[in-house]
DNA sequence: CAGTCGTGGTA
DNA sequence: TTACCAAGACT
């Protein structure tokens, strides 16, 4: 049941600059976009900025137009519905996972009133097994304020995108440049560590998205709007593909003779480790096991179902009070409960 | 600002 | 097998 119409490939300019995407994209850069207007004097790094570009920039927008994978949400059709679906959909999820949900999602949902026409509940079920499915809440919110606020067409303003549920800096940004083809710093995990190694020198960013990173991606920012996205989307791909956190290729980088970490011998990350996750026997993995059940029943399920998932109670019970709290989970009368109608 | 929030693939 | 990682947002 592969649902994936043979399209014709597009280039990558073709989304960006699609004019069925919504709104026009602005052709000409707003005020104060310039990336040399933060007040503090350059830092160390940044003031050669510059010269990285010139370095950095055609190679990478080159190997881009030359590897980038034909992604349903950069063809034309997709618009900027299609590129915000998918960026809540791959927060924190790989690309191979969010392709089928993807597809069966913008069959059912072609438009932002469309899902916002159903209830959260729907929206919840429809994200499967994607993983934090308080982002299917948000999307549906998202939607819902789409329709309310901006007449059903997805924003082009970064502030306005800003203001909706689910979308923080990064979303924004995404959202603005891939659909709209506006200049703006995005700053996701891959062109963070792209930077990280190739401008900085280090292995990895740090944990938090600092004020430096943000500075330095303004400053490594084409001035033009189409150049700009262009520029987002190649650095993004060329850390998802060849830049990768763990096995890098640096023999298919395009800039591995100005990489100033591979430079300095690859040398390797300092400071502690990642982080500790540990995911067996915490709420959400509990959470989990409850909201599959809800999500696998057609209607409302009683108390056992969701007792049987989890053995301890006091666990159970706050993982369920948690769900409930978030929204993600309705109750009923008599112990019985459901995804929100 | 550090914690919280799912899920599954991979080294 | 354990641990890390995958286009973050929110509190």
């Amino acid at each position: 049941m592969t649902a994936i119409p043979p399209l014709p490939a597009s280039t990558p300019e073709a989304a960006v600059n699609d004019p069925s995407a919504g709104p026009r994209p602005r052709t000409v850069p707003g005020p104060g976009s310039g990336a040399d207007r933060a007040g503090a004097p350059d830092a160390a790094g940044v003031e050669t900025a510059g010269t990285r570009a010139s370095a950095l920039h055609a190679p990478v927008l080159a190997w881009f137009d030359q590897h980038a994978r034909d992604l349903p949400w950069r063809r034309p059709e997709a618009g900027a519905w299609g590129v915000m679906v998918s960026e809540f959909m791959l927060q924190q999820t790989p690309v191979s996972r969010v392709l089928p949900v993807y597809e069966q999602w913008l069959a059912r949902w072609p438009r932002p009133a469309d899902l916002a026409a159903e209830p959260s509940g729907e929206a919840v079920r429809a994200w499967g097994r994607l993983g934090y499915p308080r982002r299917a809440l948000r999307l549906h919110g998202a939607a819902v304020a789409i329709t309310e606020r901006h007449g059903g067409d997805v924003p082009s303003e970064h502030a306005q995108l800003l203001a909706l549920p689910g979308i923080g800096e990064y979303t924004a940004a995404a959202v603005a440049s891939f659909a709209y083809g506006q200049r703006h710093a995005v700053l996701d995990t891959n062109v963070r560590r792209v930077f990280a190694r190739t401008v900085t020198g280090v292995q990895y960013p740090p944990n938090a998205t600092t004020a430096a990173e943000r500075k330095l991606a303004r400053a490594l920012l084409p001035d033009d709007d189409t150049t700009a996205a262009h520029w987002a989307a190649a650095s993004m791909e060329l850390g998802a593909l060849v830049c990768t956190a763990r096995n890098e290729d640096c023999s298919r980088c395009p800039v591995s003779g100005h990489c100033a970490w591979r430079l300095a011998g690859k040398p390797a990350h300092e400071g502690p480790a990642r982080r500790g996750q540990t995911y067996a026997g915490t709420d959400r993995q509990v959470r989990g096991r409850l909201l599959a059940v809800l999500r696998e029943s057609a209607g409302p399920v009683g108390q056992a179902s969701l007792d049987a998932v989890w053995h301890e109670p006091v666990q159970r019970a706050r993982a369920l009070d948690g769900l409930v709290a978030d929204g993600l989970v309705e109750p009923l009368e008599g112990g019985r409960y459901r995804l929100p109608g």
